[in-house]
DNA sequence: ATGACTCCCAGTGGGAGA
C-alpha cells in the first residue's frame, strides 16, 4: 500500500500533471494541498476517471484540501473538530483501516506576526485533535504540507534560514510535539541522500541549484511503524513545466 | 538587495506563498 501527499499549489493548473502522475504511481491514497478551488469548481469527474474515490475542501484563492483513495473511504472530516478556522487545511478519512489525516498547515508568514500566532495555535488544536485520534485508531497517518524543516538537516542553508519562518524553535517543538504522541517522520526511518528536499522556490534557479526545504511530511503511528517499508521524495513533477513548487511524499507500507 | 517566480483576483498592480 502507497500513500503519497503533494501540495500542488493550484488543482485547476495542476490537474493534467496530477493525472499523469496518477499514471505513472497508482498509489492507493493521496492527499492533496493547496488546490485553490472553491468546492464547486472540484475536478470530481476528472479524478473519477482516473481510478479514484475523492472528498474535497476548498475555498477560492487560498488552501483546499483533497482526499483521494482508490479503495473506498469513510468517516470523513473536514478541519479540525473544535477548531473555529475559515480555512480549508484539513480532510480526514478511514481506507483499508487506515485513519489518514491529510493537513495543508499554515505557513506562518514570520515569527511575531497574526499568521504566526495562528500558527501557532492551529498546531496546539492539531494536536489535541490528533492525540485524541489515536486514541481510537491505532493506524494513522498524518501526511501533507507541515511548512515546517525539523532539522537543520532539511534546510538547504540553515545558517541564513536560522529563526526565520518553517525553522523557528516554536515550530521544530511543534513538530517534536507530533512525534511524542507516539508518531515517526517516516522519511526518516530510512538512509536518505543528503541534501533532500521537497520545496524548492520559483526563484533564483532554487531547483537547478538544489536549493530547498524538507517541508512536507508524512508521518506514522507507532501501529504502522513496523509497516513502512520506504519513503522518497519523488523530485521528477518539479521538472515539469509549469510545476508545483513541492515535491509529491510517498511512502510505502507493507 | 526591501528582488528574483508563480498563482490569484484583479484590472494596466498587489498580496501571498515559503
Amino acid at each position: 500500500m502507497q500513500l503519497a501527499t503533494w501540495n500542488v499549489n493550484s488543482l485547476a493548473v495542476r490537474l493534467p500533471q496530477l493525472l499523469a502522475w496518477l499514471e505513472q504511481n497508482p498509489v492507493e491514497v493521496l492527499v492533496l494541498q493547496e488546490t485553490k478551488l472553491t468546492d464547486d469548481k472540484f475536478p470530481v469527474a476528472e479524478i473519477q476517471a482516473a481510478g479514484y474515490q475523492v472528498s474535497w475542501f476548498g475555498q477560492r484563492t487560498y488552501n483546499g484540501v483533497a482526499l483521494l483513495t482508490r479503495a473506498p473511504h469513510a468517516d470523513v472530516l473536514r478541519n479540525i473538530p473544535g477548531f473555529a478556522d475559515e480555512q480549508a487545511r484539513v480532510i480526514a478519512g478511514t481506507v483499508d483501516g487506515v485513519r489518514v489525516i491529510g493537513a495543508y498547515f499554515p505557513n506562518g508568514q514570520a515569527p511575531g506576526s497574526d499568521k504566526f500566532a495562528y500558527k501557532m495555535a492551529w498546531l496546539e488544536a492539531l494536536e489535541r485533535w490528533v492525540a485524541e485520534e489515536l486514541q481510537h485508531h491505532d493506524k494513522l497517518v498524518l501526511l501533507g504540507d507541515f511548512n515546517i524543516a525539523p532539522e537543520d538537516r532539511d534546510v538547504y542553508d540553515p545558517v541564513a534560514w536560522a529563526g526565520q519562518i518553517h525553522c523557528t524553535p516554536e515550530e521544530r517543538a511543534h513538530f517534536q510535539a507530533l512525534l511524542a504522541l507516539g508518531l515517526s517522520d517516516a522519511f526518516r526511518l530510512f538512509e536518505q541522500p543528503p541534501k533532500s528536499w521537497s520545496w524548492w522556490d520559483y526563484r533564483n534557479l532554487a531547483f537547478r541549484k538544489n536549493q530547498g526545504l524538507r517541508i512536507d511530511h508524512i508521518l506514522v503511528s507507532q501501529g504502522l511503524r513496523a509497516q513502512v517499508q520506504a519513503c522518497v521524495i519523488d523530485k521528477l513533477p518539479r521538472k515539469n513545466e509549469r510545476p508545483s513548487d513541492h515535491a509529491p511524499v510517498l511512502v510505502t507500507l507493507g
